[in-house]
DNA sequence: CCCACACAGTCAAACGATTTCACGGGGGTG
DNA sequence: CACCCCCGTGAAATCGTTTGACTGTGTGGG
């Protein structure tokens, strides 16, 4: 493959012209005849600039690190999809790595990352400890989170997960509905407690109150949601209505009442949260709550890229909307 | 950020000599009392040896690009995710991106890993124009085709399509079906038009006669498997059963079977294609062939690394056996 | 006549590793 | 005593770019 040297030599200039004039040096005074002179020798090489050699002299390889817990989890492509288009359309590769939110993985991930000298580095790992914020933070790399908050930074991209769960049951009260269950995500992860405290919040404000028998921790997964949902629904007296904390578990939930004869949304009623695009596969189609998972990507990518280059963000943290989308599996109960 | 001539200042010798006791070079002959001595170093300086630098010097960057059409397309994700933990494990970095099937985008992206000089690439993209391949093969770039077949390398994993469809289809036929239509894949992608030719030799085999009305093109997405569906369900006779190309076709066959007012697998058997995750999330679940798509990831993988380390593959092509999964979707005809 | 300046590039030193070759001193051999 | 080898390390070239400083003409103005 050729070199600069190998362009400079054909066209009989000095290295240093041959950079000048692939790089459009503003500063460079050069007669239109060298500089087509240049142009083709780069052309007859099929010259391409080693990024590699740039970067080291440059400190900085446009390349960014992308972390997710495990990309099988219906959440993460389209955040993947956000984050890899914006951050390719500023020039910047993307790097990824599943950690399945095991900490030494990460660990491990991060430091060859750090080997790799790359430029920015992007979390959507639920599990991330602090230890992970602060070891970033020691080297002084940048980083964004996603769909994650914690103290020690504020740059993040979430969603209000507090009022998309208070959104979620305040609909299904406004149905009717008195006996409402929740399947709660794991209650280490931020996204899982604070959409507890949502649906706490909605039973609050109707005045009903709340039983903890109602609740059952899920991991995020189907077949713990449809785990969760047999023992919701072995409940006497039953709920009418189930708050899954994603749309993995109320799938689980459609498992679950199908096998115990139950038809949504007439005998219960299920909400999801996130909008995968597997809601839309079930029948009923699953009401749930619209998370802009793309433009979380899309803003993350943004945001990082922002910090490489300025130094700083203009708008950080990034709270985006969510919006209760209603479908098929809502109604009022029947009574 | 400390360089091998800050540990090398520490420890009072020579940068080279740092550079050979990190890398462990077994001819190096060294008093171990100085060997600790650099070890310790390396420790108090947080020493990372910078990989730009290496590649730049070794001419090899331990970096491998991996191209989808579209993450968000649930056959890739786990695809990816086993390639990536076998490129991880063998100390490689995997640069993704999305081509979105757009031929120029895929060259652009190309073009940028090119000047990243990266070790090698997998091609998951099924509309890879030939011209791509040929273009890959004059830079002298290793690279693996996965689930794509194409004249010009032997480079590639895939599954056998065409008996998977033929057995998909003898499932049916089996059943007492006759009347089978067939959603296809679009028809200038090698896994469209093979699984197409498995539907027609069962029919063959069976003494079926082939109808093309019973045929529908689709582009793999649950939207024109549902399109399609409601035009094969308004035939006269309306076909019993249904071979959908993939999984998410299947899925939009389900929507249109539920809105005509028929009823899975009474009214109407469906068979997918890959045992995706949602596969099990229908209620019925699908009757599908089960795809090793983790295996398939890390099949490619393990071949590219081989290739860019060995110069050559031991076993290749790769092709992977699949398997027909049968659940609740089909069953045999009422009549 | 001399200085300044525009022009058209060139020179050389980084960036941070790896690796070949060389070298000085000590010990063994003939 | 001369020679050679081995040990432990050092010097220097190299990978391919970028960039601040510089050079050597020719032209114009005072």
């Amino acid at each position: 493959m050729a070199t600069l040297r190998d362009v400079a030599r054909l066209a009989g200039v000095d290295p240093s012209t041959v950079s000048r004039v692939v790089n459009g040096d503003q500063d460079l005074v050069i007669k239109e005849e060298t500089r087509q002179r240049i142009l083709k020798a780069v052309e007859t090489l099929g010259y391409r600039p080693n990024a590699i050699a740039r970067s080291l002299r440059l400190q900085r390889t446009r390349t960014i690190g992308l972390l997710v817990p495990d990309i099988c989890n219906p959440f993460f492509p389209e955040v993947i999809r956000g984050a890899e288009a914006v951050a390719s359309e500023a020039g910047y590769h993307v790097i990824f790595g599943n950690t399945d939110d095991d900490p030494a993985k990460e660990r491990r991930f991060i430091d060859t990352l750090l080997a790799a000298r790359c430029d920015g580095l992007i979390l959507a790992t639920a599990m991330t400890r602090d230890q992970t914020i602060e070891y970033l933070s020691e080297q002084g790399l940048p980083f964004v989170l996603v769909n994650r908050y914690t103290l020690g930074t504020d740059h993040y991209v979430v969603t209000d997960n507090l009022q998309a769960g208070r959104e979620a049951v305040a609909h299904l009260i406004e149905l009717g509905h008195r006996r409402i269950a929740h399947l709660a995500g794991p209650l280490f992860t931020d996204t899982g407690l604070s959409r507890l405290q949502g649906y706490r919040t909605a039973l609050r404000e109707a005045g009903i109150t709340f039983h903890s028998a109602y609740v059952e921790e899920c991991d995020f997964k189907e077949a713990s949601g449809y785990e969760g949902a047999r023992r919701l629904l072995q409940l006497d007296p039953r709920p009418t209505a189930i708050f899954a904390a994603n749309d993995l578990i109320a799938i689980g939930v459609y498992r679950a009442a199908a096998e115990a004869g139950l038809r949504i949304p007439d005998d219960l009623s299920v909400v999801g949260h996130n909008d995968i695009p597997a809601a839309t596969y079930l029948h009923p189609q699953l009401t749930t709550i619209r998370v802009p998972l793309n433009e979380m990507g899309r803003s993350s990518a943004r945001l990082l890229v922002e910090l490489i280059e300025r130094g700083e963000a203009t708008e950080t943290p990034v709270v985006l909307k969510t919006e209760l989308v209603v479908r098929g599996s809502t109604a009022p109960p029947r009574e």
